[in-house]
DNA sequence: ATGGCTATGTAGCATAGA
């Protein structure tokens, strides 16, 4: 099963590239986030014709998630129970045995604004709600735009980014307690090259220049890090005209 | 170099992203 996580920064915008990607890799599911759609304008059609079942939860202007995948979802989710949050941030459904969380985590904007301190409650929610869904489920992928750059080898330029938002310690540590909370890290599972990177600037030429931060990541539960194949950044879609800046992520395993 | 670029909502800029 490939399970794959993309924020595209409007699917209004970039669904042709989304379908021109899942013509060409057929991932088994896509998490999408940053839909930027309410759900009315959502091109549920489109992506039906290219052969996906699919869920969303969106909202006008921000936010926004959806999970596509090739066989039918079931006991869809789309909020943190006892937490209430009016942003579209979270979809959960399971799929062929297999539960699938995709996020949307805060952005944070500075370490020192109220936008922060709702990120740092919101991964402690999302926290106490994913142990109850390990528990629940042996087969459980976390996947989406975490908006945290676990460590400075996920980062272009640590010294620059030492203790801002998305590299900051208690971000950090919040992505920590997913990993011993019982999910890890499929990127990490694998030897991958230097300056793995799934997020660049639109300014200032950043991925020519190889500017860029890991923080779209694919977490596994234990049972599913097992039986992972592999893990990979696909950054030939940064390449396309009005690209997306976040490029796809897609975890392959085993999942019987 | 506290800028740079992109998208949305809405009609000239404000807000947000990361």
């Amino acid at each position: 099963m490939r399970v794959a996580t993309w924020n595209v920064n409007s699917l209004k915008v970039r669904l042709p590239q989304v379908l021109a990607w899942l013509e060409a890799q057929q991932p088994d599911v896509l998490c999408l986030q940053e839909t930027k759609l309410e759900d009315a304008k959502f091109p549920a059609q489109e992506i039906r014709a290219a052969g996906y079942h699919v869920l969303f939860s969106g909202q006008k202007t921000y936010n926004g998630v959806a999970i596509l995948s090739k066989e039918p979802a079931t006991a869809a989710q789309s909020s943190i129970p006892g937490f209430d949050d009016p942003q579209k941030r979270i979809l959960a459904a399971t799929i062929n045995g297999v539960r699938v969380v995709c996020l949307y985590v805060p952005n944070g904007q500075s370490v020192d604004s109220d936008k922060y301190r709702y990120k740092l409650e919101w991964l402690g929610q999302a926290r106490r709600w994913l142990t109850g869904e390990l528990a629940a489920h042996e087969r459980l992928v976390v996947a989406g735009d975490f908006n945290i750059a676990p460590d400075d080898r996920d980062v272009h330029d640590p010294k620059a980014w030492e203790g801002q938002v998305l590299c900051s310690a208690p971000e950090r540590q919040a992505f920590q307690n997913f990993l011993t909370g019982g999910l890890q890290d499929s990127f990490r599972l694998f030897e991958q090259p230097p300056q793995s990177f799934t997020w660049w600037d639109y300014r200032m030429y950043a991925f020519r220049r190889k500017m860029g931060l890991r923080i779209d990541h694919v977490l596994l539960s234990r049972r599913l890090a097992e039986h992972c194949r592999a893990c990979s950044i696909d950054i030939e879609p940064r390449k396309n005209e009005r690209p997306s800046d976040h490029a796809p992520v897609t975890a392959d395993f085993a999942s019987d």
